[in-house]
DNA sequence: CTTGAGTCTCCTGTTGCTGGAACCTTTATA
DNA sequence: TATAAAGGTTCCAGCAACAGGAGACTCAAG
């Protein structure tokens, strides 16, 4: 099938697509006469793959390597599972660190009284000559 | 001063003051007769503002506004409420999806036995036909 | 035969910097 | 005074992961 249709199946954009194959990460079983990218149900099936992992959070560089584990029949389940598990720690730190900010940011708003006066805790807040430490204050 | 130390101060990478120099972000005061760019009080004060809104999730233009309304005696504190609430939406909805893929592939983790077999539910999910709506599965 | 949709390659732009090269200024020390 | 180290300067390239668009093509239908 051609790249419109693989693209459609696997849920991704075209240019996507050729971009995958592009790097490398998804390459068509061939070209048709024409020059057309030719793609058939396994590479669709590695599209699709891709596609979820890359909405799961990994990188370029990790489908690759989860594509080749999942390529792999000899694999072991470990390997995927430190994968998955380095990934979750890492979205995890930053989903930490998002709540604090989104947090400190929801105090600011509310303590701003959003009138048509001039001041402004959220721009205090900014300009404040505070704590410079961490990404984000703790000021418990 | 020079960059080195307005940079210190503001607690931003040479690198990056130079470069807002360059976009018209935060200018230096002037320049010194070597041809340093020359920082002083109310420069490195923008600095540290810009770093801070930085930290919170605000983009480049986003900075420049709230800098304009940082800099503006008259402003109302109307504007930087709808600036900072806007961006608290933002942030929710990134959070709720974050969150909501964080789950799921715990979820998957877990179940995944990490030892020599070759068996995997992680993969699975990344293979499986199922769903493709949204960026994330609700499969509640 | 023509039209229109889909595809091709190639180039540029995005965001917010970061690293490096090659050179220049300033400061401290031998 | 010579010189070396530290810290400036400009400019150019590159990162992630594509997206947009130009200009040329292939292919199926009418």
């Amino acid at each position: 099938m051609k790249i419109g249709e693989a693209a459609r199946e696997a849920g991704l954009p075209v240019k996507t697509v050729r971009y995958y194959a592009d790097i490398g990460l998804v390459a068509p079983q061939g070209r048709s006469t024409g020059g057309y990218r030719d793609y058939d149900r396994p590479e669709v099936a590695r599209l699709r793959f891709v596609s979820r992992a890359r909405r799961f959070g990994f990188s370029i560089p990790e489908c690759r390597e989860l594509l080749s584990l999942y390529e792999d029949d000899g694999r072991e389940s470990a390997d995927v599972k430190r994968l998955a598990e380095a990934k979750l720690a890492a979205l995890d730190a930053r989903l930490e660190e998002l709540t604090d900010l989104r947090d400190e940011l929801a105090r600011v708003a509310t303590a701003c009284a959003g009138d048509g006066r001039p001041d402004c805790p959220i721009l205090d807040r900014f300009a404040g000559d505070g704590d410079d430490q961490g990404p984000l204050s703790a000021e418990s």
